[in-house]
DNA sequence: TTTGTTGCAAAGGGTTTGCAGGAGA
DNA sequence: TCTCCTGCAAACCCTTTGCAACAAA
């Protein structure tokens, strides 16, 4: 639909003292153009290959560090990784049918999520939401 | 606080055609006695390491099948299990500080969690919420 | 006795590390 | 040139599987 808010170039890996190979930009352009989150696997199959798998475990390190992408613990015990558009808090919606993803903002419910813990005399101080269901192509 | 609302014995394990073996119910023992999630290992080693690796991962595959206990996918990879009381959907927080559990009904959350998709035209059909804290004691 | 369970050992597979060669700045 | 990065190979380590001995019912 809309183009991605801000993509990472050249110029901002150098900007945060990282160098701009050929590698690392490919693996960013990968993940910028994916819906759904990707496996390690799954980005060298799209590189055809032209990385190491070390490589691009070290490189999204580096990403998720920026804040450029985010890891999602799957249940497979496989990481996946999806870029991140917006920088302040928000989570991933991924459809059961075809696992393309979009953020949502969770304003609304920020707020009743803090209160959850309360029965319990906890304090709540973070939280991790995964949010599944259908995207519109597959409803 | 309060006793475990429900504790898995003997009878509830034959009652589901398991076997009631020394073995699991140490495990179930350890899981119940613990407040905190544990791995594979934490178990293994309260056990005095009278159970094999593979014997208690087998179990407590088992043990979440029934409904008995619950895998927390961890962002470090690796599996921890907590023992679920009530059988409904609920989930856990965790403290930050100390590791207890406790599990938290999100009745109140559950409507608004299904409303986050649709600025995304998505259609939330499940969901994942991991809680993170500090408990009464660790305030 | 019958069937499910245990435990050992080994395999499996995703992730990380070491290190020498290579490329960006 | 200097530093960082890549890629290969191997190591790591959590998890699973195969199989023979064993125990619950």
């Amino acid at each position: 639909m809309n183009a991605p808010e801000s993509s990472v170039d050249a110029v901002s890996l150098r900007a945060v003292g990282l160098k701009a190979t050929p590698q690392r930009r490919a693996i960013l352009k990968v993940l910028e153009a994916s819906e759904r989150p990707l496996s390690v696997e799954d980005i060298r199959q799209q590189l055809g290959g032209r990385s190491g798998i070390p490589t691009i475990y070290r490189n999204l390190q580096c990403f998720v560090e920026q804040g450029w992408a985010e890891s999602l613990a799957g249940a497979d015990q496989i990481m996946r990784f999806v870029r991140c558009h917006s920088t302040g808090h928000h989570h991933h919606i991924q459809c059961e049918a075809c696992g393309r993803t979009a953020e949502v903002q969770t304003c609304a419910v920020e707020a009743s999520l803090a209160t959850l813990g309360r029965p319990a005399g906890f304090h709540v101080t973070r939280h991790q939401l995964a949010l599944f269901g259908l995207c519109p192509e597959c409803q």
